[in-house]
DNA sequence: CTGAAAGCGCTAACAC
DNA sequence: GTGTTAGCGCTTTCAG
């Protein structure tokens, strides 16, 4: 953006065409002639000639890129996730914004509203927080939104998940079949959508239908330290077998019991949501893993959709799971 | 970018104002009577009036966008630069455009000239290999440039990194004299810059100041896959003591071996590049840990200076590394 | 099949 | 301090 840029008029005039001319030859259009265009491309590829896509998007009012929001590029969580967005979005040849919302001098929906002024055609969300304000926003432009990995908790926004409610009740009853009974849940926050609406609830049916009690939550342990501070705590209130949302923390609580000696799964089983790292460390964790490519590539193919204005039959996608044994429950 | 959108026009209109005056309050030009702002902005806050920056890009020539490029979102190393790059970024108000280039459908510079046609004002390239067509790509444009965790072979970027050669010398160091005269290299990839002009030339050097032959590279040795299915190899080969460049292929190694029953690392000692995986490993890894993070913000913080044209004392940053001794080394 | 002309929404001289 | 006026580089009718 800084030395003398090639226009489109400097092609047109050179190819003695008008701009007019190059600009369908540019965008594909067929009406051209055969000569024409080979003699306009000529002259492109002569001088280098690039379309200047910011010209582009303010003509059109299309700016073929699309923001993503994600609390934190460093969790594999949304890593993942993002990898599969990013496929497809250079197929359908989306540029990506990324913004990222976690612990910053900007709030959400300034975060957000930053990214709409930039007049992406569109978004994906993969926090577990949308506020009101951010949703407004949203709105009031107009831009569709696809949630990935995450909802909304009045379920006004497309989103692409797992049935969260479902999964985490096989891993309860794994670990129930396997003989444990003070059964714990470990999540990063309770007032996530997810966790209020999901992953409690299903804690809470777990123990009701097998006569357990109230059972135990622990809420805010999201990073590797926080699980594995937590260990002890889980060791006096009795704990014998848990389900960690995060698996960074999982593998703190899991090292934390290592290095006291204790034996995994003897004296307790973890069940974590995996990345990368549940199956790499040892024991390795059991764990439902989400297909977070799949959520991410199926996220954004129906973003596409939604730009094009094209129908999406169920703009609420639930994929399949799978609850991957490992060693850190019992060998069956 | 669909609804009808509230424009400067709008605002001029309803404040009595003419558009240069709203522009000037939105852009915080002083020359504004104060109660002719506080009219303008009553305005704009009534009819949530937002800029268009695609427009403003257009006009102004600046985007206050920046472009990254990296490799790979799901590999910590990036991730972890990536962070320092955005926390930075928020700051000075740049939005990003992330690009990732590997296996993709479009060629290396393809994506590059994509993120220059949306007229990013600079960009931090974190890849290994920046092609010649890349770089001439950059310079046609004059979009200043700098690299994060990596170099190019002429040093003509801008740059950000460690002393490789220093760093990998010191591990070599610290396993010689834990006794281990069996010392391998494994790399991902003997083509990149820095494992060419640094990795490859400090083993190189440090086999033959101390007599040691020629040694074992192991090139092509990127994931956990490829570390696991390594290890019989280094067996057959009769290693002790390996520098891994990645840590997650260290942690295939080591998984390796503790499946085979093998000790670590009285049988090999391992030494790695850390990332967050290699600390939560058993036996956690020795590392070289790089300021990842810092690395990202620095290079970050010089990229705003040659986006404003202000003087850069030292485009070619080293800063201080760490040898981190865990528990893949013996005890001293 | 091609060209002329009117914007897209904003910034930045330049006047007053 | 404020308004007027050219563009920025491109797309998109509309004619022909």
């Amino acid at each position: 953006m800084r030395k003398q840029e090639i226009t489109i008029y400097d092609v047109a005039r050179e190819a003695k065409v008008s701009m007019a001319t190059v600009s369908r030859v540019v965008n594909g259009n067929t009406n051209v002639r055969k000569d024409t265009r080979e003699r306009v491309m000529e002259v492109i590829n002569r001088l280098h000639y690039q379309p200047n896509a910011v010209a582009q998007g303010l003509a059109s009012k299309r700016t073929t890129t699309v923001g993503l929001i994600v609390p934190d590029l460093t969790d594999l969580y949304f890593a993942e996730l993002s990898k599969g967005i990013d496929d497809i979005a250079l197929i359908y040849k989306y540029n990506i914004i990324i913004t990222t919302i976690e612990n910053r001098l900007m709030k959400e929906d300034q975060a957000i509203q930053s990214l709409l002024n930039k007049q992406v055609d569109g978004a994906i969300y993969m926090s577990d927080r949308l506020s009101k304000e951010a949703a407004d926003a949203f709105k009031r432009t107009d831009t569709p939104v696809v949630l990935a990995g995450t909802k909304d908790n009045r379920q006004e926004f497309a989103s692409v998940t797992i049935d969260y409610q479902k999964a985490d009740t096989e891993a309860y009853n794994l670990m129930y079949n396997d003989g444990k009974r003070n059964v714990a849940l470990v999540i990063a926050d309770a007032n996530a959508v997810v966790n209020a609406e999901n992953r409690l609830p299903a804690y809470k049916k777990f123990m009701a239908d097998h006569d357990l009690g109230e059972g135990h939550v622990y809420d805010n342990i999201k990073d590797y330290s926080d699980g594995y501070n937590l260990y002890s705590q889980l060791v006096k209130d009795g704990i014998d077998a848990i389900l960690v949302s995060h698996d960074i923390a999982a593998v703190g609580i899991l090292n934390s019991a290592m290095d006291a000696g204790k034996k995994i799964p003897e004296e307790m089983e973890i069940v974590t949501n995996a990345t990368q790292i549940a199956s790499v460390v040892r024991p390795s964790l059991t764990a439902i893993k989400q297909p977070l490519y799949d959520i991410g590539a199926v996220a954004m193919r129906m973003l596409t959709k939604l730009m094009r204005d094209e129908e999406v039959a169920d703009t609420h996608i639930l994929l399949p799971y799978e609850l991957l044994k490992k060693q850190s429950t019992a060998n069956q």
